[in-house]
DNA sequence: GCAATTTTTGCTCGCGTGAGCAAGCGTGGT
DNA sequence: ACCACGCTTGCTCACGCGAGCAAAAATTGC
């Protein structure tokens, strides 16, 4: 009789099936399967229309579990409400994937969770954790480095002053200093800071940036207003809190935002709470250039980051056999448009 | 001499090292980190003393070999415009990884991409893979089907006609009429109808009944433009290009979109270069109500999907052991603001 | 206190692949 | 024809864990 077992589905389809159909051993057949093995261009063709055949793809989890690496990184992130997050999220899952590398996507709930978001990364034996988030603070970050369960630590878009990681951002202080320039150059002169929230590690130079380089070129001191989360419409509830019922003439005449998310909030409230326009009675600078800061609502000041050079150079630190002193810094681009 | 080795990371310690440390097998101490496993407390807490000190955590990608689950599912998308696609992974990586599902997340560059991103996720050997994506017309999911390769394909927050995939979404038949309901209660009467991309499958009903449901009960027939991708720009140069130059009497009285990323590429462009009042010259609707469909600035009028619901019935599935006739779906919550 | 029963523990075998080595094979020079 | 050399192939061993069974230990009933 012929018991033949028809599979519910193909993974149990294995390199020993392909081989016996292509008359090659085991070895062969995965080695048809690697790029940089040795294999005549013969077996690669039989191995080819046998494994076509038989549906058969190389398991990666025991590729990984016998070669020690596993082609997965871990994404972390928690700031979902910055739509910026998902632009990042877009041209890193493009590159990475294109070369070849996997993503495991960990939304990490707050401080409290980062251990275990880690801890689940470190699981599945991932090659690299990529932060993408605002909750990783010291503590976190000793914490994971000192279990030593990751190979590489990397704070992506963010700048962070612990040795073990890596961290890629754009160049905060310098971009800082040209929008604090191009501010100053257009006459506004009582600037507000509006920042995000405040993280002990791993968190952004902009609002210490500006507000120095204003006070010791420009004189005084601008005012600042802090946000507890990269979300707009918090800000549009910290911005309208913080302005309304103010006179004319104590109102700043340029908010200048660690974000486009909190940028985005502060436009909409400044317009249709407040009555304000933009950038006559208040200008707004952002930063990220997000997708909608194009459009035809805000047209909004901002400042780009390179995000495909900052991921590819991600890609070159996932391949380099070092952990260490791999931090890089970006030049961006201010990007001028109507709302200052 | 001492050349006890010191790990450069943490994942060469293995359930031997504890079990050595713990004075227990190596099984005792693999079955003190399953929640079903059989083991006295004395034991656990032993493994649990020794594993901490050692660092140790299980390996998942050899716990998924040797058990045939790896509690692994691919995400796949392509939609990255489409701001609610955010709203999407937020909730379902927050009540996925609660369940311990963990996610691969796998963008998907395209139509003729889509294959490859499948056996990406395939090589993972992953549970499952839910697709939130446009781009899966019925061609790519039969051949993805066809190759048996996954145990569950999922299309969530989107309806599918074929019978082996399980389709998770909101009623849109009913969403749409009782939009179309809402719209002719509130008096108007010349509504055009703003679409996606219409793929062959797994697609959106939202205008098909739109129309004939309008058709059918209130007389005439809807006038109806596509946009390429559920982007809010390009949704923005169609509707330009649509409705510039055209008399007031010839305009529509009211925008129904297919989504709110559609609705607010359209309210931009009406207010900013139409220079039209909303709602007194044109209405809009959306549908998914993204966080900005509440801000200040648009103010829209929109439906609301169900995703928490979504996403605990979508772990439903995971656990089912059943691949088959899972099908549901879910009604939302029409969300009236100023907008219309 | 003893046998019957249940819980806990250890073990054999297998999951599907890669590293690295040794044998096989073909090629070219003399 | 012979040998040296490089490419290709097969193989041993290992990766870390789970299923499922058998032995050991703990618990129960009388």
């Amino acid at each position: 009789m012929s018991d033949e077992k028809k599979p519910a589905f193909a993974g149990n389809i294995t390199a020993d099936d392909v081989a016996a159909e292509a008359g090659v051993s085991r070895w062969t057949v995965n080695r048809a399967f690697r790029k940089d093995a040795s294999i005549s261009s013969k077996s690669l063709e039989k191995v080819r229309i046998a494994a076509e055949r038989l549906g058969y793809v190389p398991d990666l989890r025991a590729a990984s579990l016998a070669s020690d690496r596993s082609n997965l990184v871990a994404l972390l992130i928690d700031d979902f409400a910055n739509p910026h997050k998902l632009v990042m999220m877009e041209r890193l899952t493009r590159i990475l994937r294109r070369e070849g590398w996997d993503i495991l996507l960990v939304n990490t709930l707050g401080r409290d969770d980062a251990g275990h978001a880690l801890l689940n990364a470190s699981q599945r034996r991932v090659d690299a954790v990529i932060l993408i988030g605002i909750q990783f603070d010291d503590e976190v970050l000793d914490t994971a480095l000192h279990a030593r369960r990751f190979r590489k630590l990397i704070i992506f878009a963010r700048t962070s002053r612990n040795p073990d990681t890596i961290s890629i951002a754009v160049d905060d202080v310098h971009a800082m200093k040209e929008i604090a320039n191009y501010v100053h150059e257009r006459g506004y002169r009582r600037p507000m800071f509006l920042a995000g929230p405040r993280t002990s590690s791993a968190h952004l130079l902009r609002k210490e940036t500006f507000v120095d380089y204003w006070r010791r070129h420009f004189g005084n001191e601008p005012e600042t207003v802090s946000v507890s989360a990269y979300d707009p419409a918090l800000a549009a509830g910290i911005v309208e809190d913080t302005l309304a019922g103010r006179d004319a003439a104590m109102l700043p005449d340029i908010l200048v935002c660690e974000n486009d998310a909190l940028a985005i909030g502060a436009t909409d409230v400044i317009r249709h709470k407040l009555g304000l326009r933009i950038p006559e009675d208040i200008a707004i600078t952002g930063f990220d250039d997000v997708p909608q800061a194009e459009g035809a609502n805000y047209r909004l000041t901002t400042y780009r980051q390179p995000l495909t050079d900052m991921a590819e150079y991600l890609v070159e630190v996932l391949g380099s056999a070092e952990g260490r002193d791999l931090d890089r810094l970006f030049a961006g681009r201010l990007i001028v448009r109507q709302s200052a």
